[in-house]
DNA sequence: TTGTAGGCGTTATCAT
DNA sequence: ATGATAACGCCTACAA
């Protein structure tokens, strides 16, 4: 790419124009693609404007089209890697782009977050947001998107809006999958340490236990479903109780990994071995599932390809390398992660 | 404050001047806290501000003064928590100005990744960026903030700057105290996985690997200090080597958790167990560290701390509340903290 | 199909 | 200390 040198001054529209004997106007019409040029002049414009290596000034166009060209993504950090994952997915998509990423956590128990969000819109005028679970399923964010007529993505377990702003996994299957694999390995009594009520990861994840317990004719034991807050210590907890009782699980399917590692830590502590006593399966895919002893079995979470996939929907116009990616793909698949931490139940050992 | 309802028009610099009788630049130089202003009028015109709930617009400023109204956090992803407790710590400080962050990860194995950076910074003026490690290690790219006239600030585990551009822990006394609290256990066969060649981390860690030794009086077996590559196998690996021996190691400082969750593994397969016959310590407090059994001694690098000066260092006049930290502060200290993973050896106990 | 004039909302220059 | 006028670099309306 030609580049100034000493000077430092980038060139401008009005170079571009000045060199290729045309207006402004004409520049800005090349420039996006607009459909009233002829061929001749957008092709002697576009050598001007690789000649001088003249990029448009994102500021300026900011200010006349009163938007910034950057994407937002909103979240109310669930897990470090979930988000960086996430961030990293979109960036991969739009680097070959103008576009920036800006990050804006925000507190879903604040009363003020919608009051913060509007004022972030307003100032700000990004081209899009995109929302990350669990503040994906607040209604309101997305109403305010609407309203402030941003672009927009919501991400989460299961479709949360229409086609068009969804992003989503297939958790419920996904989970299923994963119990049906401790059914097969010859497990009945097992336990299900689910999300905190609410968030609609953790109900779709308890569907999926429970239509794989349905679909094996077992029945979901109601004092094997204990529910937790997706850290660690809740884990642990749950799992003390699930094991303390005479006739215990042989296998635990908790809904995210910090609580299967708090789960291992109970089992370590009343001697209990993982797996030969007890099964245990987790679902993120977080590094510590495979920092674990035993590697615990788990749900990877598409949460990279969703980022890819949502950048994509959110701001395919401005993305340069076009529309590999048909609009409607909205959902990707999670995927069972077979590791160490499952064995068949003692008796069949 | 005041919002227009149906309208939706937001009041501009030129409604404030209108009511408060005073032309744009006066309001501007209001904004802009110009000494050369009347106490009077400064007054009436935020007076008239406060009740229109007038707020500049981001982007007209940005083409004025040819900046961005953000931060750019360049990174190379080190491990996801240490990124994105990075930028909590900065968004803590800049979250009631009107600044935003952007995110911006580079390859540092791509030959373009000086050319990506200068393109973004032309492209995008920022006001500041901060550079995290390992690139922030990286003089070439200083300069190149240097020569774009940015502000800026390197991270890292040792002062890779001038003090105003530099934020760092002081990892060589952290790993020393964390090292001496081995050698006050009893031992005196420790052993160092220590990080990749180059990496400035790597070293100051081992640096206070060896201080603490010498301090003790005690020789490091040149055989006991193994090269990792930071991710969890390379610590595996090297533990492996270190237990092999026939007189292996009571101890084990590993520069990394993760390189440490490796060695647990590694001591693990051997049967031999940790703490009892086996001390270990990582680095980073990561919440792997924790999730481990038994959960590892570690030293915490205050990594969110380091986002919030870094932040204010920067963008310090952008920051609505003022100047609690001097300017100087550049360094903060890491924190040993101890676990289950420590126990005197074996002859001790 | 192309160009002219004017606007987006702010800051800078240079008088007064 | 304040204000008129001109940038900043792009885009939209409207005219040609």
């Amino acid at each position: 790419m030609a580049q100034n040198t000493a000077s430092d001054k980038k060139p401008t529209i009005n170079d571009v124009a000045r060199l290729a004997n045309v207006s402004k106007k004409t520049v800005s019409r090349v420039l996006n693609k607009s459909p009233l040029t002829t061929e001749v002049t957008r092709a002697r414009v576009e050598k001007v404007i690789d000649e001088l290596g003249f990029v448009p000034n994102p500021q300026a166009r900011a200010l006349a089209l009163r938007r910034n060209f950057f994407i937002v993504l909103f979240h109310d950090n669930p897990n470090a890697q979930t988000v960086l994952n996430f961030q990293k997915g979109v960036l991969d998509r739009i680097k070959t782009s103008d576009l920036a990423l800006v990050v804006r956590p925000v507190d879903r128990h604040s009363p003020d977050m919608l009051d913060d969000i509007a004022h972030f819109l307003d100032q700000q005028r990004p081209l899009a947001a995109l929302v990350l679970p669990p503040i994906s399923e607040d209604d309101r964010i997305a109403e305010l998107l609407r309203a402030k007529n941003v672009e927009y993505a919501r991400i989460g377990s299961a479709q949360l809006d229409d086609l068009p702003h969804s992003v989503f996994s297939n958790d419920r299957e996904a989970v299923k999958a994963a119990c049906s694999e401790l059914i097969r390995a010859g497990h009945k009594a097992i336990a299900l340490i689910k999300g905190p009520a609410g968030f609609r990861s953790a109900a779709e994840r308890e569907q999926g236990f429970r239509e794989a317990m349905a679909a094996a004719g077992l029945p979901v034991e109601e004092h094997f479903v204990v529910e937790g807050t997706y850290r660690l210590n809740s884990g642990y907890v749950a799992a003390q109780k699930l094991l303390a009782g005479d006739n215990p699980p042989t296998a635990i399917f908790a809904s995210n990994d910090e609580m299967a590692a708090g789960a291992l830590h109970a089992a370590r502590e009343r001697g209990i071995n993982v797996p030969e006593d007890l099964s245990l399966v987790g679902f993120d895919d977080s590094p510590t599932a495979s920092h674990l002893w035993p590697p615990l079995s788990t749900v990877r979470w598409p949460i990279m390809e969703m980022g890819r996939m949502a950048a994509q929907k959110v701001a395919q116009r401005y993305l340069p390398d076009g529309t590999d990616t048909d609009l409607d793909d909205a959902q990707l698949s999670s995927e069972f992660i077979s590791r160490k931490s499952i064995a068949p139940p003692r008796h069949l050992q």
